[in-house]
DNA sequence: TGCCAGGCCGGGT
DNA sequence: ACCCGGCATGGC
């Protein structure tokens, strides 16, 4: 199906709740941590963990890489399956370290497509984790897909529902422009709409600055 | 109370 | 190629 207002449903998004102002994190490491934590958690716990780690003075990557994942675990214990995401974060620290010298900024400067594939090569780093990254804290021009993104999708129609990831970031980023700026704030519109009205069922699709492109608002106001 | 949040992996068909 | 269970907290 060809849906070619991507870019009007953005700008109605930003007409309505402003610039999201994303990733919700002042450093690199920052962000790149908070990546791993928030996979399958909403975000208040994961902004526990992070507040311990900073605390403890474990909120960036060369501290997490010189500390015993015992002392690591308990203090991100709020933000969910936290023995799984202390490894995670210890084998994104050896990849850092093994390859790049613990300096993001060698890092980052391979390509995309390199680094990409370089990233999913990490034990716990999946699609989205991995483009997360690649945007936000690297400020490539690639499209973050998450759940939310993807039931909006459905709800809008213009999307099937046998897309996968992939499919659903060629379909966004084929009819965008490669604004690093507007891919970290579309993304963020769309996990915050995700969050509250899209959320609820579609008579409440009203209230949505997306109801205009809704297929379920148009079945309830034209029935026939 | 039970459900679900900004996933990912491995093992089974 | 898809499907499913495991991981294992906190807020509504």
């Amino acid at each position: 199906m060809i849906f070619d207002q991507l870019e009007e449903i953005y700008n109605a998004l930003l007409n309505r709740f402003l610039d999201q102002n994303w990733w919700p994190a002042t450093t690199k490491d920052e962000i790149i941590i908070g990546a791993i934590l928030t996979q399958s958690v909403n975000w208040s716990n994961v902004e526990k963990a992070i507040v311990n780690l900073k605390q403890n003075s474990l909120c960036t990557l060369s501290a997490l890489h010189d500390t015993k994942a015992e002392i690591i675990a308990p203090l991100i214990r709020s933000s969910l399956y936290f023995n799984q995401k202390t490894k995670k974060l210890k084998h994104f620290t050896n990849f850092l370290f093994t390859h790049f010298e613990g300096n993001l900024k060698l890092m980052f400067r391979q390509n995309l497509e390199e680094l990409r594939k370089n990233l999913l090569k990490i034990h716990g780093l999946g699609e989205e984790t991995a483009d997360s990254i690649l945007l936000y804290a690297g400020d490539y021009p690639i499209f973050v897909i998450d759940a939310y993104t993807i039931r909006i999708c459905q709800r809008l129609g213009c999307t099937q529902s046998k897309w996968k990831y992939a499919k659903y970031q060629k379909f966004f980023m084929d009819h965008l422009s490669a604004d690093v700026a507007m891919y970290k704030d579309f993304h963020a519109q769309l996990v915050n709409l995700g969050k509250n009205i899209c959320k609820k069922k579609h008579p409440e699709c009203e209230q949505c600055p997306l109801s205009k492109f809704c297929k379920y608002y148009e079945n309830t106001t034209n029935p026939s």
